[in-house]
DNA sequence: GGCCGAACGTA
DNA sequence: CGTACGTTCGGCCG
């Protein structure tokens, strides 16, 4: 018999793999009108849905524990002593979800004085005897001794309970370097915490590992314990009883005494009525039409399979035909014409180049393979070429590739993954698998997993992505409101071009200044150590909070701090305030040693990325924030140093590259306080800008009733802590902590304010209202930003959405705005044909390399584009700086 | 090896 | 008890 007529059984660790959900879906997210919380459920039935599909089992049982006491805690009553009270919100879901499954007719089996472990073990025994395929189950380690060449384990990812990795013979010798059987040898060894057991101490899954090579088995090792040297040995010997004890609790029952027969696992129709009552009841919408769907589908196949064409899940994409030619252009011409919102496409790509790409239509799909300069690809060049419309799901990384490789491609008309973005900005969907899953309802096609190595041609297809996308795309776009389709259209897609660019070009670091700052920095750091730890007699690692905590409140016995997670705070603002009641020279010690290893720390970072040209290419991020700024990483450019001397040197070292006369930096002045002047409509804070004056100024003299020439320092930093803290949600609280000042001063000052711009805060205020009305905030140009927790029970939750609710237009605006001016800068530089460019952005700022006579040019492109993004009731102010660096540039 | 929290750099 | 990020480190192992 071969495998695929062998039929599958499938046995679940019910209790262990509900836990697992428990802890990888967020709680409050999951739970019903009534308070009940349901995540665990939710998780576990979305897998078992997902395992019904894809492993078409034909008997299903679920193992639970029937409480924590077994006949291993009779033997060894600290077994699983550790574990600490089962959280509350858990308790309660274990029994809805064994109801969940009687619905569906799936067998749950309990063993009083056996742990679900040992019923999974029996089961796996008797499968395998019996002939058929066994799929284990289970969020337990000791489950890998059951695996055969019959018995797979699926074992939970960290990442949740949906990804299940798959454990045959040759992968557990993979990851852990044992054979299966012996695996419960190494636990032994090395001791399970999660369980109480301790092992051998010094002794680690290597140390066992070595072991096991070297004598066989732990009976082989034990017996040679005598002879195993150092401290490991002696270790080994004074310990073995544990591993001895370890063994007999790890070792699973196969013969327990089930009382059911394998025939009775057999999959049964579900109960439709029965999975409504239930899943209304937990009120699962979406979950209820996937496994009615499920259901329906494994109806279809046990009735002869004759739906299997027209399967609506998992469904393949058309068989991909390798095309060149005059075939492929007859092919791109009948597509294009068959598509008129654009075909699908997707890269394949290998080091950095393009290797081939898919291309597809709703019912078709073409690999073409490709490599420079063949004229087989010509209409697949043109076509690229054309502004024929092209779908691509994470279009930025493949747009690269394919300028690295020559090819000009135009006409992206939708990325999924940025309209997914748009339409859940704070979501999870990362990748084109991600959007399938969501919006389709669907599995991507993974990489074979029986292929030995996964090369780089073993994945889906890049047919298979452009088919997934094409798909994808309309219904992702259908969840979009105009305005996001808009911002989407007119800002995203243009601006995916611009950063693909920008990330090609990188920007010019001088290595030689960094390594310089950077062997400064260290002998600094060095110096004030030794200095630091003269004054506490002992050496201790600055850079460990938990190992200060000892220096400052022990030791020192300093006031405690705020109260962290972990202990108590150490972060700069408590260690300014113990310098303020008990002064200690080895405070401001600490301070500067954190200031220069931080920076040095940077240094390192920039430096080490520097390429083979003397350049540095971040990555921008274009759906990685929830606001719809850009973040940058590899290495990050938008926290660079400013503040300090230092800080500024690292900014000297980015300079402008060969064949540029200098770097161009334009920075909006305070362009979220001029979006919120635009928003709220108040007059006072429009005539601020409009009178062209310091805003902190004019600002102070209204507040504090004096000429805009007496507003002092003090006043002005007090002004602008205020207005700065305004977009933010500041609190009086808040912002008497950060001015230092007392709270009924903090509030005077807020009251001050805010009868002089009232329309401030009747703007902010009406910003959470309508938000609470609506469910999401929106920018000036129609992003919008969902915020369900404005309603929650949770005081925290709810009142950290609203801070949030009432910054994101502000941000938000602002990030559209400098999109905005972005792609209009883009546009004007290569309509003029500048040799000047784009470098970094860095939210309110654009850095630039001016081609040689080019400055004044682009300084009137730039003035122009950034000032003309948006029409507000007051004026977008930008200033410009040109310099040989960044630093010098910004003065 | 991987994850988390603390800390801290930017706008 | 101020928004939005990314990186690094130490410490720990749901």
């Amino acid at each position: 018999m071969s495998d695929a007529e062998k039929p599958t059984l499938l046995v679940i660790d019910g209790h262990s793999l509900a836990f697992r959900a428990f802890y990888a879906l967020p709680i409050d997210s999951f739970q019903t009108r009534d308070g009940q919380h349901t995540n665990a459920i939710h998780g576990f039935l979305a897998m078992l849905i997902n395992l019904l599909r894809n492993e078409k089992p034909t008997h299903i049982a679920v193992a639970f524990d029937i409480s924590r006491y077994s006949f291993r805690t009779r033997e060894y009553p600290e077994y699983k002593g550790t574990r600490g009270e089962t959280p509350s919100e858990f308790i309660g879901q274990v029994p809805l979800l064994q109801e969940a499954l009687a619905a569906m007719s799936i067998r749950t089996i309990v063993k009083e004085d056996f742990e679900a472990d040992d019923i999974l073990a029996t089961l796996a025994a008797r499968g395998s005897s019996e002939g058929y395929r066994v799929l284990v189950v289970s969020g337990d380690r000791d489950s890998i001794q059951l695996v055969t060449d019959e018995v797979t384990l699926l074992y939970p990812s960290v990442q949740g309970v949906s990804q299940l990795k798959r454990y045959d013979p040759e992968a557990v010798l993979e990851r852990y370097g044992v054979r299966p059987e012996q695996y419960p040898e190494i636990a032994a060894l090395v001791g399970e915490t999660s369980d109480n057991l301790p092992g051998i101490p010094k002794v680690g899954e290597k140390t066992a590992v070595k072991w096991l090579g070297l004598y066989g088995s732990l009976d082989g090792i034990l017996e040679n314990a005598e002879s195993i040297k150092g401290v490991v040995g002696q270790s080994l010997r004074d310990n073995k009883e544990n591993a001895i004890r370890n063994r007999r609790l790890n070792r699973l029952v196969t013969d327990v005494e089930l009382g059911v027969e394998l025939d009775e696992l057999e999959a049964r129709p579900m109960d439709e009525q029965a999975v409504r009552a239930i899943f209304g009841r937990l009120e699962f919408k979406t979950l209820l039409d996937r496994v009615l769907k499920a259901a329906a589908e494994s109806s279809g196949v046990v009735n002869g399979g004759e739906s299997a064409e027209e399967a609506p899940t998992s469904q393949a994409a058309p068989e991909a035909q390798p095309l060149l030619d005059e075939e492929l252009a007859g092919w791109l011409k009948r597509a294009v014409a068959a598509e008129p919102a654009g075909l699908g496409l997707s890269f394949e790509i290998l080091d950095g180049q393009v290797i081939g790409a898919g291309i597809a239509t709703s019912t078709e799909s073409v690999t073409v393979p490709w490599q420079a300069g063949s004229r087989d690809y010509e209409p697949f060049e043109e076509w690229l070429a054309s502004d024929a419309p092209k779908i691509l799901t994470d279009a930025k990384p493949q747009l690269k590739a394919a300028r690295r490789s020559g090819l000009t491609v135009n006409g992206l008309s939708v990325d999924p993954l940025i309209a997914g973005w748009l339409v859940r900005p704070g979501g999870q969907e990362k990748t084109l698998a991600d959007l399938v899953f969501r919006y389709l309802d669907e599995t991507l096609p993974v990489p074979d997993p029986s292929q030995l190595v996964p090369e780089e041609g073993a994945s889906a297809g890049p047919a298979t992505h452009a088919w997934f996308s094409l798909r994808v795309a309309p219904v992702v776009l259908a969840e979009m409101s105009e305005g996001e389709r808009r911002v989407h259209d007119e800002i995203e897609i243009p601006i995916t071009l611009v950063l693909t660019e920008m990330e090609l070009r990188g920007v010019s670091v001088n290595h030689t200044e960094l390594a310089e700052l950077s062997s400064q920095l260290g002998e600094r750091a060095a110096t004030i150590a030794q200095t630091a730890f003269a004054e506490i007699g002992r050496e201790v690692n600055l850079g460990s909070p938990k190992q200060l905590q000892e220096v400052l409140f022990d030791q020192l016995g300093m006031p405690k701090t705020r109260a962290t997670k972990t202990g108590y705070s150490t972060d700069a603002g408590a260690l300014a305030d113990l310098q303020e009641s008990n002064p200690h020279p080895f405070l401001g010690l600490l301070l500067e040693h954190r200031d220069a290893t931080k920076l040095r720390q940077i240094v390192e970072t920039v430096d080490k990325s520097i390429d083979g040209t003397g350049r540095v290419h971040t990555s921008y991020v274009q759906v990685g924030t929830a606001t719809g700024r850009i973040s940058s990483n590899d290495p990050n450019l938008q926290n660079i140093p400013i503040r300090t001397e230092e800080g500024r040197r690292i900014r000297a070292a980015f300079q402008s590259g060969p064949e540029y006369e200098n770097l161009l930096t334009a920075d909006y002045s305070q362009i979220e306080m001029r979006i919120m002047a635009h928003l709220s409509e108040d007059p006072g804070l429009i005539e601020a800008f409009n009178a062209g004056e310091d805003l902190h100024r004019f600002v102070g003299a209204r507040i504090f009733g004096v000429a805009p020439e007496d507003v002092s320092p003090h006043m002005r930093t007090k002004v602008k802590a205020m207005s700065y803290g305004l977009a933010y949600g500041l609190s009086a609280f808040g912002l008497s902590k950060q001015l230092r000042i007392e709270q009924s001063e903090a509030r005077q000052l807020m009251k001050d304010y805010f009868e002089r711009f009232g329309a401030v805060r009747e703007y902010l205020r009406n910003v959470v209202e309508q938000a609470k009305v609506d469910g999401y905030t929106e920018t000036i140009f129609g992003r919008r930003r969902p915020f369900p927790d404005l309603h929650s029970p949770n005081r925290v939750l709810r009142e950290n959405a609203e801070r949030a609710a009432l910054n994101s237009p502000i941000q938000g605006s602002a990030a559209d705005i400098i999109k905005i001016a972005m792609i209009g800068i883009e546009t004007d530089i290569r309509e003029r044909s500048l040799a000047s460019r784009m470098l970094m952005q860095v939210h309110d700022e654009l850095v630039f390399e001016v081609g040689s006579g080019e400055a004044v040019v682009l300084e009137e492109i730039v003035r122009t584009r950034m000032a003309g993004a948006a029409d507000l009731t007051v004026p977008l102010d930008v200033q410009v700086g040109i310099g040989a660096n960044w630093d010098s540039a910004a003065h």
